[in-house]
RNA sequence: GGGCGGUUAGCUCAGCUGGUAGAGCAUCGGUUUUACACGCCGGGUGUCAGAGGUUCAAACCCUCUACCGCCCA
């Protein structure tokens, strides 16, 4: 027996609250592993465990979580992986700042392994938020094999990923320029440094030449307080003002040292006076050109960003900017400054806490990329991995080609520390997967670890084969690598998708994945940037909340055109919630009329001519379904089965279903076809789909046991197709002709039908119920010509022509009317079409077909045109 | 400085390899017809940013311009 007490409206709070668990305790998300399927994998960039999830993540989830769906149903052998990234800046950040507003308490004051407790205390609770939410938008991820990024198992793997790298020596060690973060305490790499656009000013400092005090050269400088640390003064060796002063000395004012002049290609003559100040410890230009000419590197800012190091006593200890200030000051005071301009220029900010970064030199650790940049570059040209849209190859390839070495050590507490070891006897280093206890070269076993962790992206980078277990050369591993799509946003490209390749194909032995889909940014309504600070951010789950997970994921589905940002609006929303309901209440209307006897294998024998062409718009909705997944293209999926279900199925067949309920064949068509509507729609709207899906149940337990729906070669009926496409026209023709001249919505009416074609004419006859029921209609005639009858309101559709006997010369005269104008409107129309049609070239060198289908339609206007003339000669 | 996008109905956006422009929402008129007022029936709406070019034919291809946005250095 069928579950017939449907609610009048669709109640998604209800729906949605418990079929996650019950999909989960029946292991509906985890593979078999006896299964001989195809594999169908998917491993994505992990959410972090600074927070909870927002938006952009419910949109990178759902189109995975959709695609996922189907392959399942389509009988893949499917593994959506879940896991949290541990994020090493961001989640320290929070839990100091945490740890200061509660307890007043630096984290130096707990000491690394308490504060190490306090922050996997934190990773936790956010991790429990997060899983709660994935499971509130639905998502079909195996919690069995759940990872995280530094999890014990995954430390073993860095270790040794990060021994072998170093034996390969593709990791070294060594004191460069890097970015560093004062307030973050740590360095950072190149892509964590942003670059903004800054209003500044340009300070030109005159230098007194040694030999003649009298007479100086002027340099141009955004950073004043850097010249504490000068080495020497650059001029481009091409530069005719310069050319005396080439070797020679100039006194560098404030510190009493002299500084010679020297001459390098590298020097803009365009910029400033064309002479630059060279602070090799300080600026990465600059470093260059020290390096070129051998020069000394003085430290004058300490990691903190206060000045230090061998300068005048009352600078130290200063802050940068403090000291800026004082410089100023003092070398206005010697009449050193010549001049000051305004300035824009862009200045490297911390990507996580907006401060500038100091240029500063250090010793670090460094991936070497370029050999593993080579092969993961060919294995996008060649196609191995493409992007979709196409377009996001090109700046992978721009970041790939230009790709510098990695700085991967940072001063944290949080992440995965270095496996480097110190002796402190006789300077040895050790780097080794297990802790050594004694020292290799002098056997001493005072043995020190580095302090330092690894940048979090360094576990990015092998996130899609250790989390399968590569390191065990487990059997997972072989099934599921490598997986089959990557799903994310723009901005993580680099971070992640960039160094999954180059990692995926050095250890894993081939690319990490075979489709990258790029999604856009979700922007609010008016097309802004979401963020905390402009308050127009939106928390899934109070939509969810609201609306439902269904009516989200789908709103995000359809608007998901390949790597195109969304403009969430709330509106929208909304009218996704009502196509819930809506098809809530088609199918409620199905299964009240269910007499239990209906049979989902058709025969086609038996059915009606509606029924025939219900099955043969779903097939063709199937197919075109089916291809646009094929090609990721997810959002025209989603409206193609939206506007099936809504403008056909609803709109159409469910009205002409009514005329024959009594008949099983119907029955059997209705119940079909809201099952494999159910289907179509499962993956976007998993949750409505399931709990309608219970009420007219085959033999699986859950939907997504049932098999995606195919073409069926069985529905096809292309002349009965095309005829009820003309019976809804003829319906749709006939109420337009009743709303425009203002019949009574409810009012029953005789209506008469004209058409010459003698085989339209017995299809009408035979879908005349149909016809009666969908236009109000007292009694419809189909007669051979309306000469004889009551003068009516005309309208045309096609071959046909409908006629409404007026009610009043009123009515007459307001058609007559309306008709002039139509007639008057398709003349020009045709004059048109005529002039063009018999306009050079055209007629000649268009193709056939075209030439074909312009002239048919012509023809169409004019006949038209000649019915109305008719007409209107014979109401006047 | 280098690169990449965008500009289409009141709003937010689709529009695949050129063939006389579509959706959702909003709006207007009608309607409580036995699945649904989160509904039903019907209507209006566009110099496809601007200029030039290629073509029989351009929202779509090419060039330039304007404005907006993003990425990299």
């Amino acid at each position: 027996m069928t579950e017939k007490n449907m609610e009048k409206a669709y109640d998604h709070l209800q729906t949605e609250s418990d079929w996650y668990r019950k999909w989960e305790t029946s292991g509906l998300f985890t593979p078999d592993s006896q299964c001989s399927a195809i594999p169908f994998s998917v491993i994505l960039p992990p959410p972090n465990v600074t927070g909870s999830l927002h938006i952009g993540h419910a949109l990178t989830l759902s189109l995975p979580d959709i695609i996922v769906r189907r392959k399942k149903m389509q009988g893949f052998n499917v593994l959506w992986l879940p896991g949290v990234d541990h994020a090493g800046i961001a989640t320290q950040m929070m839990v100091e700042k945490n740890l200061i507003r509660e307890r007043h308490l630096n984290k130096e004051d707990l000491g690394r392994e308490k504060f190490l407790e306090l922050v996997w205390e934190w990773k936790d609770i956010s991790e429990k938020k997060i899983v709660a939410q994935i499971k509130k938008l639905g998502l079909a991820l195996d919690w069995s094999r759940m990872k995280f990024t530094l999890s014990d198992e995954m430390q073993r793997v860095v270790r040794r990923v990060f021994v072998r790298l170093y034996r390969e020596e593709k990791i070294y060690q060594g004191t460069y320029m890097v970015n560093r973060c004062p307030s973050c305490k740590t360095v950072l790499s190149d892509l964590e440094v942003e670059h903004k656009e800054v209003n500044g000013r340009l300070t030109y400092i005159r230098y007194p030449l040694r030999k003649n005090p009298k007479k100086w050269i002027v340099v141009a400088t955004t950073r004043p307080e850097t010249m504490l640390g000068d080495v020497a003064v650059a001029v481009n060796p091409n530069d005719s003002r310069y050319q005396k002063m080439i070797g020679q000395e100039v006194l560098l004012p404030l510190t009493g040292r002299n500084i010679p002049v020297v001459a390098d290609e590298e020097v803009d003559k365009q910029f400033g006076t064309g002479a630059v100040k060279v602070t090799p410890a300080h600026d990465p230009a600059d470093f260059k050109i020290a390096m070129r000419h051998h020069l000394e590197k003085i430290v004058v800012i300490d990691e903190l960003a206060r000045m230090s190091g061998p300068i005048p006593e009352k600078y130290i200890g200063l802050d940068r900017f403090a000291c800026r200030h004082e410089v100023l000051n003092d070398l206005r005071i010697l009449g050193l400054i010549e001049k000051e301009e305004e300035y824009t220029h862009n200045i490297g900010h911390c990507q996580r806490c907006e401060t500038v970064v100091e240029p500063n030199i250090s010793r670090q650790w460094f991936l070497k990329t370029a050999d593993l940049a080579r092969p993961a570059i060919r294995a996008v040209m060649e196609n191995q991995i493409v992007f979709i849209p196409d377009k996001w190859k090109k700046v992978y390839f721009n970041w790939m080609e230009n790709i510098q070495d990695w700085c991967i050590s940072r001063q944290l507490w949080w992440g995965h520390r270095i496996p480097a070891y110190y002796c402190q006897d006789c300077q040895e280093v050790i780097v080794a997967e297990e802790t050594p206890v004694q020292c290799p070269t002098c056997s001493g076993s005072r043995l020190i670890q580095d302090e330092d962790v690894l940048d979090t992206w360094f576990s990015s980078a092998l996130w899609p084969f250790t989390t399968l277990g590569w390191q065990d050369d487990s059997a997972d591993f072989k099934t599921f690598y490598p997986t089959s799509i990557m799903a994310t946003a723009f901005d993580i490209i680099f971070f992640w998708v960039a160094r999954m390749i180059m990692m995926g194909i050095h250890f894993g032995g081939a690319v990490p994945f075979r489709e990258v889909l790029i999604n856009g940014l979700i922007r609010d309504e008016k097309g802004q940037k979401m963020s905390k600070t402009k308050n127009n951010a939106v928390d899934p789950l109070d939509i969810i909340q609201e609306y439902g997970t269904d009516a989200l994921r789908f709103t995000l589905a359809i608007q998901a055109a390949p790597g195109m940002d969304i403009a969430l609006s709330i509106n929208r929303i909304k009218g996704y919630r009502a196509f819930a309901n809506k098809i809530w209440n088609a199918s409620r209307y199905v299964i009240m009329n269910l007499q239990g006897d209906e049979d989902m294998e058709i025969d086609v024998q038996k059915i009606s001519d509606a029924d025939k062409w219900i099955l043969q718009m779903l097939n063709v909705t199937v197919e075109k379904v089916n291809m646009f997944f094929d090609e990721y293209h997810v959002y025209e999926a989603a409206d193609l089965i939206y506007h099936f279900i809504w403008d056909e199925y609803c709109d159409w067949y469910l009205e002409f279903s009514k005329s024959d309920l009594d008949s099983p064949h119907t029955r059997s068509v209705l119940k079909l076809t809201l099952f494999r509507i159910l289907q179509l729609l499962h993956p976007f709207m998993p949750f409505i789909s399931e709990e309608i899906y219970q009420k007219i149940k085959t033999e699986k337990e859950f939907l997504l046991q049932t098999e995606f729906p195919a073409f069926n070669k069985n529905f096809v009926f292309p002349e009965i197709f095309t005829a009820v496409e003309t019976l809804k026209k003829v319906v749709n023709e006939t109420r337009k002709t009743r709303t425009e001249n203002r019949i009574e919505p409810n009012k029953k009416i005789p209506i008469y039908l004209q058409c010459d074609s003698p085989v339209e004419k017995k299809q009408m006859h035979d879908h005349m119920k149909y016809f009666d029921f969908l236009s109000r209609s007292l009694q419809t005639e189909i007669v051979d010509d309306f000469s004889g009858l009551a003068k009516g309101f005309r309208g045309v559709s096609q071959n046909w022509q409908i006629l409404l006997p007026f009610t009043s010369d009123e009515d007459r005269l307001r058609e007559l009317k309306r008709l002039r104008g139509e007639h008057d409107k398709l003349g020009k129309l045709i004059s048109q079409m005529e002039s063009k049609l018999s306009s050079s070239g055209f007629a000649d060198k268009a193709p056939a077909e075209i030439i074909q289908n312009f002239k048919k339609n012509l023809q169409e206007y004019i006949e038209k045109k000649a019915k109305i003339g008719k007409t209107i000669d014979d109401l006047s």
